[in-house]
DNA sequence: TTGTAAGCGTTATCAC
DNA sequence: GTGATAACGCTTACAA
């Protein structure tokens, strides 16, 4: 592999005149750039990055931090990486799943010992507390940070509009003429509860939540409470299931049950995994905006990294979804 | 952040001294090893990875390529990624969706330019030729690589005997009482097909292909396909299908045909991803080992770094399916 | 047992 | 416009 050395001598120039040339930020003779360009390509020279790291002082290193192993936030990871590399950032991974206790420590060790450029974080949505915590001590360490679906509103994140999403799903049944809109789902997430709400506020309608008493039970499957669903004395002719897994599961047991859909009940699912246009029917479900989000994230990380100042509103973003129409609503 | 110098002026010793406390390879006075350990940590020192590998000359860096953005290559980029870390290493990634045209040479592009000590390319299972190609071209540049899933049989690669996962599940489908077993899939991937045709074989019986004459339409979906099976003259009382996916689309579609499962018609499923737990019924699937995946290709990688001989019977491992019995057969 | 000094390949300062 | 030369933080011969 040809250094900056090899080229000054083949050029018959110094090293200095070379790294100007390649870079073009300094005076060269045109007549010498052109030369040195021309030995440059035909030795294949591409600069030692580890040696420019180590005298900028800086890193073009992004490092992600997962917590679910699943195809939305790979998909994210996806347009996060793509992103990155156009602005010629290198992306490296780091699954909380392989550390042991007191995880968060390790993680937070790990990173500091890398030294990245900036540090995304993929939140599992059910620890505002600890997203606080990483992004404190980020901030404290002089990291940039960015993170994806915190749920805590005192942290940088990309969000997904989550309740906007199941607002329009639930307008969509509405107008296909639905009448008892029902909610099943997890109250852990607030958000697309909220969404629902609101739209059956705007609806003038009661809410009907399918959330039934034991719910508590971690025991029981959602394939059993899908079956608990089809026994209630009176039918749901739509239902807006949390997950695409819910409504998977959910959609498998009506049939089961005999129920016709979307003829005898509409059901929206959300997520939009891939198997949703697989199902059958082929879910309608609220899509999130995957490779968005991860280039969203890249976005913003490189302002911060570029010690840009925050905007007004804040660093936080929040994406639209997509509602998918199939035909199981 | 603090520097060995730093340790070292507060330790009353050179730098060298504090080098070799710290990594333990020469020798130290007991008593200013201790010192120099307690400033180092009252420091939180941790060593410039940079400068390091700029000195060594050495890589820690792990590159990983993937076509496929879904939830089995992220399971196996988890393991990966365990393992590397295991190992002090750290695992980039690259994701090929986000090339332009002429993606092969941009990818080994980029990979040169970032010189890695070393490489995992997930493959798309389609293009034994391009594999050779890359794996090629890496040798001739240095690289250390492994494949994951390749079907080319040149190359070093962690496969999956997806071949014995069906044979398997194939005599469980026999061993269950049923007697027309079929299979549904697509031949461009041959692994799979052979299994079966092995087990029926061993069975004594005729196989039963299900892939319908006009299966070159791409146009039609597998779900048409699914509603074709149903209007068989003849149902086979079981099939094995080519993955998850496909097996998704059936269940569906065998339901609203009013035909019960696994009681008239048992089906299995490949891959066992997330949702196959999910379906109705549960669907019963041939595993594939994700994080042990990932974590074989590691673990060979890092033999082939650090120059290790390859064992007589080449670098390749090929790791078997465990047969996940559910509910649909 | 410990210290001195060179060097990895780049970038940046300064003088010519 | 261009060229010596120092420096980034670490590892490692070699000397003491």
């Amino acid at each position: 592999m040809a250094h900056l050395k090899d080229i000054a001598r083949a050029s018959k120039v110094s090293i200095r005149t070379v790294s100007r040339a390649l870079k073009g930020n300094g005076y060269v003779d045109t007549d010498v750039r052109q030369r040195v360009l021309r030995v440059a390509k035909s030795f294949g020279y591409s600069p030692n990055l580890t040696a420019r790291s180590l005298r900028t002082g800086k890193s073009f290193d992004v490092l992600a931090a997962l917590w679910h192993v699943d195809e939305l936030n790979m998909a994210k990871l996806a347009g996060l990486e793509g992103s990155l590399r156009h602005h010629d950032y290198q992306l490296s991974c780091l699954f909380t799943s392989a550390f042991g206790e007191d995880s968060t420590k390790q993680l937070l060790q790990e990173i500091l010992r890398r030294r990245p450029a900036g540090v995304v974080i993929f939140t599992d949505r059910f620890s505002p507390q600890r997203d606080c915590y990483i992004a404190r001590s980020l901030v404290q360490a002089g990291i940039s940070y960015i993170m994806v679906d915190s749920v805590a509103d005192d942290v940088d994140s990309v969000r997904i509009d989550r309740s906007q999403g199941v607002y329009d799903a639930v307008l969509h049944l509405a107008a296909g003429g639905r009448q008892r809109i029902a909610y099943w789902g997890l109250t852990s997430d607030s958000t697309r509860w909220v969404g629902y709400l609101r739209a059956m506020q705007q609806l003038g309608r009661s809410p009907i939540c399918l959330e039934l008493e034991d719910l508590g039970d971690d025991n029981l499957s959602w394939a059993t409470y899908g079956r608990k669903i089809t026994q209630l004395s009176s039918l749901p002719d739509a239902i807006q299931v949390f997950s695409d897994s819910m409504a998977f599961s959910l959609l498998g047991t009506l049939h089961a049950a005999g129920i016709q859909i979307p003829q005898q009940l509409a059901a929206v699912g959300f997520d939009d995994r891939p198997m949703a246009a697989l199902a059958w029917p082929p879910l309608t479900t609220v899509a999130q905006p995957c490779r968005e989000t991860g280039a969203a994230a890249a976005d913003i990380l490189l302002q911060k990294i570029a010690g840009a100042e925050a905007p007004p509103q804040g660093w936080s973003r929040t994406l639209p979804t997509r509602l998918v129409i199939r035909e199981s609503a």
